[in-house]
DNA sequence: GTGGTCTAGACCACG
DNA sequence: GTGGTCTAGACCACT
């Protein structure tokens, strides 16, 4: 269900938090879905619970999911509006990787390819944790 | 000459790197100029010589300079080329960034719309950092 | 009868609590008046028994319900003027909430305001479960 | 600096995050002021660091705060805005209190008299933390 | 020195 | 069982 890498940077809290995101945003997870607990999912991963705590807590404080003492967490009404909006901010990201790469003299052609092929493997790439921006 | 954010996650010294690295490849240092001196930059900066030793550590490791003892650091012959390359990898970036795009509903024609606006404006866009990889 | 929140801060045993209080204070429930026992209620509002059988022990140790074992459990005689009282401790959370906003900067006009409009649509408003108290 | 009410439900974090909130709308620090260390805070509250990271986190991630890794934590320029925008949202529990005041018979003069103390008070209330939410 | 992440283990309140 | 908070102690990257 989750995949995760320990080394690389990118912190496995924010691995949790993306790769849940992902889940919503394409499906696989709905709206009053329950989320592993804590401990489930601490076992699953073999990571600490509270790094997992960490991560539902930023899930939530975002309002994607909404959490129950005693009766679990769950994802929210809107949680998917709420990623896509978020997810918007990716086209700067783009944008400004666009500008960089102009100016290395990298073919626009080069650029617009590379977005068809992630269009094009989208499943297949996206589960995948990224080594490392390059960046 | 440098423009760097204090704030935010990205370090000083990748950040000075960066830099460095697009004004080569946009031809503004051209191979043999000298770059300033770890104490001269750090003034220019306010940040600590460590820092930027770092910086220039990494970049001549990378073989884009190169340092002759009491005299200075100063770029390297194939510096434009190295760097070049290296941005290839950017492209790899693009496309994972457009796969989880493509999950999360966003229509492709909106990257391809701000691959465009990265090509239009990379000269005002490059040289300021950038304020936080989403990813 | 009841309209609880099973999301947010407020634990269920809590809003049980205030809303039999505010049903009391305003009237719609009575002295002598029969309460519905814990099966029942953990059928209406489909919550653990456990979790209103300790809004009832509560609400008990506090004067305000008697039960006659086997027989029910009642209302109180003096379970309007009791909880009056405990109401009165709101003023100081009044009081406290108007200190920080003045520290803030809002206008004294604004809270007596809220006062207002709080006192114009009571009914409206109390049986609803508040969002979070964002003390 | 700070006054930490251990007993009581209110999390030492929040009380932090509440009391730096208080200090900076009431202008005892101000945007550009640096914040004692994690470590150097931990100590002076005996409180573990990690209790700390996590409330200076979340005044980071509401764009109160700016932290510069290696070179410590400040105030960020609109902190004074942010957090008087979201203290307008105590006006929404004053008005409910207000509502359950009206049911329970609480005159409407003693709660603005109620008001009228906070706004006298406040220096000397504001800094202290509340008991306990008697709601 | 700074912030940031992670682990381990404990305790509490809630249902 | 669940989520939430706290402590203790460690490690890393950055300045």
């Amino acid at each position: 269900m989750f995949q995760i890498d320990r080394m690389g940077r990118k912190p496995i809290y924010e691995q949790v938090i993306e790769q849940t995101e992902l889940m919503i945003v394409s499906g696989v997870l709905k709206p009053g879905d329950q989320l592993p607990s804590v401990r489930a999912l601490s076992q699953m991963l073999s990571a600490n619970p509270n790094t997992l705590q960490k991560a539902y807590a930023e899930l939530e404080r975002a309002g994607i999911t909404a959490s129950a003492p005693g009766n679990g967490r769950f994802i929210g009404k809107d949680a998917k509006a709420l990623i896509q909006e978020r997810m918007q901010a990716l086209l700067a990201d783009v944008e400004h990787l666009s500008a960089k790469m102009h100016v290395a003299g990298i073919g626009k052609a080069q650029v617009i390819a590379a977005v068809e092929k992630g269009y094009a493997h989208s499943q297949k790439t996206v589960l995948q944790p990224q080594k490392g921006q390059s960046t």
